[in-house]
DNA sequence: TTGACGTGCAACCACCGGTTGCGTTGAGGC
DNA sequence: GCCTCAACGCAACCGGTGGTTGCACGTCAA
């Protein structure tokens, strides 16, 4: 239960590179792979790339606008995407909590 | 600013088998690289591997016992690593918030 | 029509997660 | 003291993937 997550939703934000992509896009309110790679340390190719993994799982759509394709963020399943980010942070956060009191009551038992 | 995250740490805790892994330590309280594999669908090597990159960004740190290696989760480092990741979260958050508000004003503007 | 720009496709390389195989070393029974 | 077994490390290898270069195709504009 729990960590079971969207594999590929989660792999698909591990990326740094697709991390930078969907901050450029929310931030330029979309681009295309050319617009993207000019503010990218890697080529269109790459760029292009990531679009399609990104596409596939439904972080961004395409619009085909005569010799462009027009990227946008699909700000929902991002919005899903962080929300699984955070469980799993909170997860673990709970788990980590969990230990420490144990741990603390180990301590005391103890010195007790 | 804002995420700018430690990428070892991220990589790290990107990987599957290694969440899973800081998750058996942590339900453990430590174990070795065999007693891991029986618990994991993978060889000893390949967790070998794995508590290697875990153990070179901290997250947790071995003790050698005879024959044995013992690993146990740094749960301070941990923590951060889980702070960094509820971050970007909130990082990506808050973006998809003003968006969505900028969005709401457009949409009323165009109405109104 | 021609040239420039944006794209897609294919081949290639490097890295990484995973495996198998083998050699080493420590703990314990004979 | 030896021999065996278990845990480990190291090296070679394989498949997937992020990245590159190179090239061919469509589209917009002069």
């Amino acid at each position: 239960m729990s960590t079971t997550i969207d594999d590929d939703l989660w792999s698909a934000v591990g990326d740094p590179t697709r991390r930078r992509m969907l901050d450029l896009l929310l931030a330029d309110g979309g681009g295309t792979a050319t617009t993207l790679s000019k503010q990218l340390p890697v080529t269109r190719q790459a760029v292009a790339k990531h679009l399609g993994v990104l596409d596939r799982v439904g972080l961004v759509h395409v619009t085909p606008a005569g010799r462009e394709r027009r990227y946008e963020v699909d700000e929902a399943q991002l919005a899903r995407a962080v929300a699984q980010l955070s469980a799993v942070g909170a997860t673990w956060d709970a788990r980590l909590q969990r230990i420490k009191r144990i741990a603390e009551r180990i301590q005391r038992g103890k010195q007790g």
